[in-house]
DNA sequence: CGCAATCATTCACGGCCTGCACGACCGGGG
DNA sequence: CCCCGGTCGTGCAGGCCGTGAATGATTGCG
């Protein structure tokens, strides 16, 4: 089993759910940070666009803004363009809620890469950027 | 978001559910094949320990050995030391199976390849190797 | 001025995994 | 020799997560 994809799965997986326990403090999982990070790279225009950012169903976005909308970390407006189309703004709170849940990732990447020479670290961190930026790109 | 942690996470993540998607014809999930590929690399003397060595339920090792055993993939054989303990072997169309499962996978890495240097597809292939080593041998 | 399409939201459902209870089985101490 | 605490596999019920279909509001096209 040398195949990349196979193996990337599986250590994503139990990094997820790592990250997710750690995260219990913040009362966040995962889709929430990853949720609050789109919005701080490049915003977006409906929370359908969200939806197809994310590869998740528009109904999970509602609850994710559901829940960060009730931390104060998100506020929905709606856009007056079109009054159907709900905007998801970040707000300070939202910012540093961001803030702490990249300091728990931080602190988890420190044990990572306490079993890697930091070259491969270096390496990885750089693969995982092209293979995410050519996934946002594809639309 | 530079941390390494949480994009391997949302990569691993989404890489999983495409593996799983791809894996439906097989009739076949990303756990049966990490199963299937610790019993082929390493083996184990008991149910007990494959969950260890997978980090999941005893419980879900059941269902996984369950549905592999129907279809003849695996055998379940009473270790006679210790007739509490039930040793999965793997059978020669399990081998094929996992072979197939393999074959799915590589073409998968082929699609991830493509929006990669290759110099990075093998740089990322060594870091989760040794990430990968490094999970296994903590006990 | 309808009318089909789009967006957000709600809700019921299905899948996955866990935790617990149970029976079978082991090894040691009285 | 026989309990008795501990271990292993298994069955079962429950919880959580995410999806898909139904609803209501709103839009722009014909």
């Amino acid at each position: 089993m040398g195949t990349v994809s196979f193996r990337l799965g599986l250590l994503g997986v139990a990094q997820d759910a790592l990250y997710a326990s750690r995260l219990a403090d913040l009362d966040l999982k995962p889709k929430h940070v990853a949720l609050l990070c789109v919005l701080r790279l490049r915003g977006a225009e409906s929370q359908m666009e969200l939806a197809g950012l994310l590869g998740v169903a528009p109904s999970l976005i509602v609850l994710l803004a559901d829940h960060l909308e009730e931390r104060g970390a998100v506020q929905r407006v709606r856009d007056p363009a079109d009054r159907r189309r709900q905007s998801l703004r970040l707000t300070d709170t939202g910012l540093h809620l961001l803030a702490a849940a990249t300091e728990v990732a931080a602190q988890l990447d420190e044990e990572l890469a306490a079993g890697l020479p930091p070259a491969e670290h270096a390496a990885l961190s750089a693969a995982l950027d092209h293979l995410l930026n050519g996934a946002l790109e594809r639309p």
